[in-house]
DNA sequence: TTATTATTCGAACATATGTACTAATATATA
DNA sequence: TATATATTAGTACATATGTTCGAATAATAA
């Protein structure tokens, strides 16, 4: 429905906002992205005023507004975690980190990697991993658990011969059968690395 | 120093921007502090610029600015690097990030890695790397680099024997002696997985 | 092919908007 | 008191800016 122009028009107002404070006019659209005629601009401006991606100010100089209604939230980081019931203890929260807020309904928190049992995925120790308690950990996904209410892990989650097991990305150990002392946090969605 | 006036007119800007998202013009500013004319207006705003309490653009519509420094800023994700000047042509731009904004001297940008040259680093083709070009690239560092001007790498920077190499992170790829065809985009300063 | 839709341009228009200038009034300062 | 500074108003001007219209071209569907 949006094409490629308009998805470029909407990022440049977005930068161009994000740069200066204020919204670019339509002229300075033209420039931005490469079009001679204001009245081009007005005809894309219109396609995603059509499509709710953006919202105008009828007559009103620089009155643009783009829906980001993808918000930035803070997202705990939790250290240790001491027991499954106490996982989001304010006491456990060792810090935050600002991600962007895609579902409403998603439930993060942030996870820092110890160990290194996810090495061959790329997971290293120290990485932040973002894990939403809300999102089911399917077959084949990485997802966080805990091991005799007291131990936090992250692990693949991989149905071998009928059985699950908790399957880590490393040739140094070995899979954990899923049985009752293991309980699934949420699946593992994002992972940050700071270098 | 600043008046109450001073402080009113700021507080109506302030507002007006939280509830629109685009700062007031000059005759809004006088409906909204009950002032009849534009030019009484414009003396507190020179006034407000002279305080540093608020930023302004001549002669550019509703281009105002108030000082509120914000934490979180919009990062561009290139696509293709088509030429080494043109590295941040609106063209290029795929989309954006949000990234915490850390440090005013930093400029930031965001890359998708594409193949598995730095496989063994965890960096995995997709990861999104995000890309300081104001901060230089050490020995040992993990940067971006722009081949014969037309393509764009993830590597290590090594010395080796006294000689400097790019170094990939995958036993299938060959060390790149770094010449005159090879230049420095910024260092590698986080990454980012979506899973 | 023909018809339809999407995209782009140029030019002109109407006005929203920032700016400049002068003057009047109040408020402080000497 | 006189003098300077702060604040407000009115008017007019220049132009930055959104909008409209018509037409040409490109892309797509029928």
């Amino acid at each position: 429905m949006v094409s490629e122009k308009q998805k470029n028009i909407l990022n440049f107002i977005n930068i161009f906002i994000e740069k200066n404070g204020y919204a670019p006019s339509v002229r300075e659209i033209c420039e931005g992205v490469s079009l001679k005629s204001t009245s081009t601009v007005q005809y894309h401006l219109e396609k995603l005023i059509q499509s709710g991606l953006l919202q105008k100010n009828y007559k009103k100089s620089r009155a643009l507004t783009v829906n980001n209604q993808l918000s930035n939230k803070k997202i705990p980081i939790l250290g240790e975690i001491a027991a499954g019931s106490l996982l989001m203890a304010e006491e456990n929260v060792i810090g935050t980190v600002d991600y962007p807020d895609t579902d409403e309904k998603s439930d993060l928190f942030a996870l820092s990697v110890s160990g290194d049992s996810m090495i061959d995925e790329g997971i290293h120790e120290k990485d932040l991993v973002i894990i939403n308690k809300n999102e089911p950990i399917k077959n084949g996904d990485i997802g966080a658990f805990l091991i005799n209410n007291s131990e936090g892990t992250i692990k693949f989650l991989k149905n071998i011969q009928g059985k699950q097991y908790l399957v880590p990305a490393n040739k140094n150990y070995e899979k954990i059968p899923v049985n009752e002392n293991i309980q699934p946090i949420g699946k593992v969605v994002s992972l940050i690395r700071d270098m």
